[in-house]
DNA sequence: GAGTGGTCTAGACCACGCA
DNA sequence: GCGTGGTCTAGACCACTCA
């Protein structure tokens, strides 16, 4: 039964800092994505999985919930858990928060990121009340250019509380993935807010690259940290038809 | 302590259609909407919910983190549930499969469908192979629009594969939801796998309520049963500022 | 009817927030 | 330090699927 023992070796849980449940469903996912379990394979049942990862079965259904969310897995009541036939095409679902380099790489392109510009100023009314500042505060506002094979995707334009950043931070921002840099300066996103809008405009991007048609899908989003503070707030515009948002939708 | 008691006769849990945990969900997103808790305010504690609700803490968690995906509640680890301010648009998270009608009367406006037209046809290339249906079998096409307080938020383009439907069944399409007649003739739609697109396009809808800058959020998406046979096809476009897409994006 | 997932409970312990 | 949410358990009963 290889595979199935997730060391644990501390017995008083609640003191770990990853949940059981998301632990077990990326051991699952690695299992499957690995080939153990093939497409279309029935996987063990919960009652089965909880005796081999010495766990609750409740446990064990957090993780395959966490699985199905993903699309990975297909739960039917009554006959079992089987592995969906994804047809090599890696899934990304727009619920998961990732940073969209990420997300490019996973699909086999090669991400690139080209800052349009980096200032520092006074944050407007909208960006203040968003990120929970006092209004005049500074916030930092990056311009980038998001390609996958050097076309781009998407334009965004990110702000971030300026507070006390030093221009050595600043400055550190010019390179690869804003998550990246946010995390060094203990700007941790682990959630967002976001909002769904059909944008049609020509005064969205820069360069040549631009759509004739002007025509974005953006996704405005408020993220925040762990307590709950907001860190960013971006508008990021997906040049449309370059990009494929898929979202499974379950009742 | 009004509002609080969903009267459940039956002792026998598990028998009952819908689950507990949503039920309540339900009930708290309905006190949220009817104002009897404004944006800001704190929930009772999840203790206090149990034990007014008569139910364990692990089903009042369910309903709650079911709000939290819905944007309408942010949870804070020791401190409380609050509720999220939000400008009154209408508010749905895009992951919930769920009618839209359904989501415009919880948010307290009149929901209504006008049925444009209901057609008989062999359906398209695009159509067949999206249903998995032999070319030249016959679709079920409808044309409806969707409002809100009278006000058109969405015009959705739906196929059904029409098999061995009569007459009859097909006119009963004619009225409510779609996903009520549907379930009638046993085609249940459990999952959705959609796209997201920004459409510009006068061609989109009918009747004087159409937006002038014919801007839209497409919903493009194919419904399957619970053995992930393909029952519909349909692609909603709502109309770009009257519908409020939101989505709790986590890491 | 045997086996699978779906739901729910009561209780426990932990980490976080705030006064 | 107390109250709040976060996680986990062991056990129970139900509904569904399929042979």
């Amino acid at each position: 039964m290889s595979g199935t023992d997730v060391t644990r070796t501390d017995t008083t849980r609640g003191t770990s800092r990853i949940p059981l449940g998301r632990e077990i469903a990326e051991d699952l996912r690695r299992r499957i994505v690995g080939g153990e379990f093939p497409p279309g394979a029935r996987l063990p049942s919960e009652t089965d999985l909880a005796a081999a990862y010495r766990v609750s079965r409740v446990t064990i259904r957090t993780a395959a919930k966490a699985l199905e969310s993903q699309g990975l897995v297909d739960i039917r009541h009554g006959s079992g858990m089987f592995v969906v036939d994804f047809g090599g095409q890696i899934r990304s679902g727009v619920q998961e928060l990732r940073s969209i380099t990420e997300t490019i790489a996973e699909m086999g392109l090669e991400p690139g990121v080209e800052y349009h510009s980096i200032s520092r100023r006074p944050g407007s009314r909208n960006e203040s009340s968003r990120l929970h500042l006092d209004s005049g505060a500074d916030v930092l506002e990056l311009q980038r250019a998001i390609t996958a094979d050097s076309e781009v995707v998407a334009y965004s334009y990110d702000v971030l509380p300026a507070g006390d950043m030093t221009t050595e931070v600043e400055n550190s921002f010019g390179d690869g993935s804003m998550f990246a840099s946010m995390d060094r300066i203990g700007l941790v996103s682990v959630r967002a807010l976001a909002e769904l809008h059909a944008v049609h405009s020509a005064d969205i991007g820069w360069g040549d690259d631009r759509p004739d048609n002007g025509l974005y899908l953006l996704l405005d989003q408020v993220h925040f940290d762990r307590d709950g503070t907001p860190v960013a707030y971006s508008q990021t515009y997906f040049v449309e038809g370059r990009f494929q948002f898929v979202l499974l939708r379950t009742r």
